[in-house]
RNA sequence: GCGGGAAUAACUCAGUUGGUAGAGUGUCAGCUUCCCAAGCUGAAAGUCGCGGGUUCAAAUCCCGUUUCCCGCUCCA
């Protein structure tokens, strides 16, 4: 079995060379943190996502679906604290270059001594000599410390080497910002540094000012996709005249300026979610709370080797979002640890009373059998898609031995769930000839026909192509031999098992289909 | 963002003191083959991540840069 430190290595190359996932742009040299899902990664994702919204939206009849705009009203964001609370100002350390949130740094008055500490007296050196260059001031080395400064009037030093020595405190939003409409924010700021307006200003007043100059036509790709539905309650909900308790699905692209980016698919910029907001009567969403945990973390088990690896953490309070009343995660043990792929968030009336609040909008609902008005409380799961196609190609990955040809060899199999596996049958003729080639063919035909992706493969030598149908998670193939050209039957063979069954051609289509149902 | 490691064929990796770019696997074509990466023959495939520098000469040495991995940090 891979250790978990080389499973990743495993799965990110098995991912280029059959085909899921490809390094954005590569050939220019990759783009950081944006991948492309190949023939095979987007049949998976989009299993997978179909699933989702099966389970989510075709089977309920509480549960209704969306499709919004990416760019969305820049007000949305503003109502929704994006725009406010994804900027958090940070600062970076002249000393050591560190980044840190200001709001997060260790606390020292104006005047007050600080120490600077290192990892090392080496370290502390080069620091000394920073400091002197740079800034002037002489202090004094007693090892890997270095003490005689002393803190300004921002009121915090850095967290790491204690310096006082910082950037103006900088505002980074997590939101990819845009423009509508054909004037470049370029423009603006030229017309505005030709009249003279930037004049004098440095710091946090020139940034003020060009802020000022660039916001008309400002936008932003949305960091989720949770808003929309907020949004769009009224239409959604009178349009459809759905009665609370119901809830609004919607999956599709976010985007976050992330600072860090990690793990292959795990955390990237540009993403894929699956998100639901149920809104129900204040009082019953506790319960709701529990229904959809429960309910969320069957629909991930249920297409898993290895279901243990899923777990269930509420979250703790000072962890909480600020709109949260109570948050679960679900979380999967990826190799580097547990991690998540899904929160389900009690966001209260939070939301809806922000844009209420912001739009004017009277966003309510009336329950007619009470005969009162309320602000429907949210319940949402959302869960990340791309993550979720990550989880389920590290769940699939298996290795064993088996007897070759050549003595013992490693077979490498995916074992995807067979809802979720990109190629659901292959169809191959034992050798090219005696008219096996053309009958594999009226097969294949015969199960695209009924919708079912198959593929034809007549490549090498059988055990070869059942291999490679074997790391790409094909579930079963099906081959033709003599015996079918005499009585017209066929061979099966199981991925998981190596087993093979014969059944009759003509109902091989029905046969798998039923498997495919009954997985 | 910080620290460490890496980048050579589609994949996994060799490449000696600086001296004509290599292997295995895979891919493709053909032969053979009635069931688990069999065999034989042949072929294609490399801006040595990118850009500079040193040198008669750079995959190799130096500088910069991009991307990935690991560990921190961050993740309203």
């Amino acid at each position: 079995m891979a250790t978990d430190n080389d499973l990743m290595q495993k799965i990110i190359s098995l991912c280029k060379r059959r085909g899921f996932v490809f390094q954005s742009s590569e050939i220019y040299g990759g783009l950081r943190s944006a991948y492309d899902y190949g023939p095979l990664g987007v049949e998976l994702k989009r299993n997978l996502m179909d699933a989702w919204w099966l389970d989510m939206v075709r089977s309920r009849e509480n549960v209704v679906g969306l499709d919004a705009s990416i760019i969305m009203h820049p007000r949305v964001w503003e109502a929704s604290g994006h725009l406010a609370g994804f900027s958090d100002p940070l600062v970076d350390c002249k000393v050591c270059k560190e980044r840190f949130r200001a709001d997060k740094a260790p606390a020292a008055a104006a005047g007050e001594a600080v120490v600077l500490t290192f990892a090392d007296k080496g370290k502390a050196k080069v620091a000394l000599g920073i400091v002197a260059k740079q800034f002037e001031v002489e202090l004094e080395r007693r090892g890997a410390q270095l003490v005689g400064a002393v803190a300004g009037d921002r009121g915090y030093v850095c967290p790491v080497c204690g310096s006082p020595w910082l950037s103006d405190e900088r505002q980074f939003n997590l939101m990819f910002r845009s423009s509508l409409g054909p004037i470049s924010p370029m423009s603006a700021i030229a017309q505005a540094l030709e009249a003279g307006e930037f004049a004098g200003l440095g710091g946090a007043e020139l940034r003020a000012k060009l802020e000022a100059v660039t916001k008309d036509g400002a936008v932003y790709l949305r960091p989720e996709t949770a808003q929309a539905m907020f949004v769009q309650f009224l239409n959604v909900q009178q349009s459809m005249s759905m009665k609370v308790p119901f809830g609004i699905a919607q999956m599709g692209k976010s985007f976050r300026n992330e600072i860090t980016v990690e793990h292959f698919i795990f955390r990237s910029c540009e993403f894929e979610q699956m998100e639901m907001e149920f809104f129900c009567e204040p009082g019953t969403d506790d319960e709701w709370m529990e229904y959809w945990c429960e309910q969320r973390m069957a629909w991930w088990k249920r297409y898993a080797n290895d279901p243990s690896k899923f777990r269930l953490r509420p979250h703790e309070p000072d962890e909480l979002a600020h709109y949260a009343k109570g948050c679960f995660d679900v979380e999967y043990a990826y190799p580097w640890g547990f991690g998540e792929l899904e929160g389900i968030a009690n966001r209260t009336d939070y939301d809806l009373k922000k844009h209420a609040l912001h739009s004017g909008a009277k966003i309510e609902y009336f329950d007619p059998q009470q005969q009162k008005k309320f602000v429907p409380y949210v319940i949402e799961p959302a869960a990340g898609a791309t993550r979720g196609v990550l989880v389920y190609l590290l769940d699939a990955y298996h290795e064993e031995t088996v007897d070759g040809a050549k003595g013992p060899e490693t077979r490498v199999v995916m074992r995807f769930h067979p809802t979720l596996a990109p190629i659901k049958v292959a169809v191959m003729p034992l050798v090219k000839k005696d008219g096996m080639t053309e009958k594999a063919r009226a097969v294949v035909e015969a199960f695209l026909r009924r919708g079912i992706n198959a593929s034809y493969d007549e490549q090498h030598a059988i055990g070869r192509r059942y291999r490679r149908h074997d790391e790409i998670g094909t579930p079963w193939c099906l081959t033709i031999d003599g015996q079918t050209m005499e009585d017209g039957s066929i061979t099966v063979r199981d991925r998981d098992t190596m087993e093979q069954r014969r059944i009759s051609i003509d109902a091989a289509v029905d046969e798998i289909q039923e498997l495919l149902a009954r997985a």
